[in-house]
DNA sequence: TATTGTTATACTCTATAACTATA
DNA sequence: TATAGTTATAGAGTATAACAATA
């Protein structure tokens, strides 16, 4: 009888969060708010709609998470300069700073978990997930 | 700026939670249930410690799965011939065919979520998974 | 009418502490 | 004293519906 692959990404996948909640502490964050702040400065300024649909979050919860972040001085709500409903989530200086930190610390989580894997191993790892994991 | 392999195990495995979880709602099950029907059907018997140890979840979270899966009729709760703190849980006839029924569910699942990959990658992230999930 | 962000709400999941009965 | 199971509880995660402002 064989593991389901989807037991198996499961697992890892809850290690992997539960891992980086536990290095986030000291920054006051959580695995969630990391991923808003990557999204946030990979694409420059986000609105929130992008933001959930990108991240897999609801919209409802992607508020309380820019709340949280606009609280600790790491974002502002930018308005959008053609729609006034829209309000694109930017990175502060300091948030720049803190995801910058933040990023160091995931990396270093990330070799934990693949410790048993080589470079190639991890490489392959890396774009088999990034070909299914597609929203 | 590339994403952490911890954070594409987060999503990939949420996924297929939410997708199995899904698939099991005419059963009456989420995806949790079916992973210790899972490991009972492998295991024969096992002590709810050791079912804990294994999937990674709580004692407490146990008892609440073993009691809906009883509630149910799919296992039952054997007294441990040597130790009469321990409580063995064993798949009913008819938690094995329920299992076996989810088995196939979540074996589709699978397939859907693996659609993009070929028959040997697929084979190659579930032995890679295989190798840093182990609790 | 449809969409963005928001609030309220409920349900699931996860984790902790304290208790019991046994060892 | 330590361990297996249990109970109670609280916090985090997830999902849904309804609303205001705007398109």
């Amino acid at each position: 009888m064989d593991d389901s692959v989807g037991f198996l990404l499961a697992r890892a996948g809850g290690r992997a969060i539960r891992g980086l909640n536990r290095g986030l502490e000291p920054f006051g964050l959580r695995t969630r708010h990391y991923t808003v702040l990557m999204a946030a400065a990979q694409h420059g300024g986000l609105a929130q709609r992008e933001l959930g649909d990108l991240l897999g979050i609801d919209p409802s919860a992607v508020v309380a998470l820019v709340d949280d972040l606009q609280t600790a001085g790491l974002v502002r709500r930018d308005p959008h300069p053609d729609d006034r409903r829209t309000r694109l989530v930017v990175l502060t200086d300091e948030g720049l700073k803190t995801f910058g930190e933040a990023a160091a610390l995931a990396s270093k989580i990330d070799d934990e978990t693949l410790a048993p894997l080589d470079a190639a191993e991890r490489a392959t790892l890396a774009d088999l997930l990034r070909r299914i994991a597609r929203p």
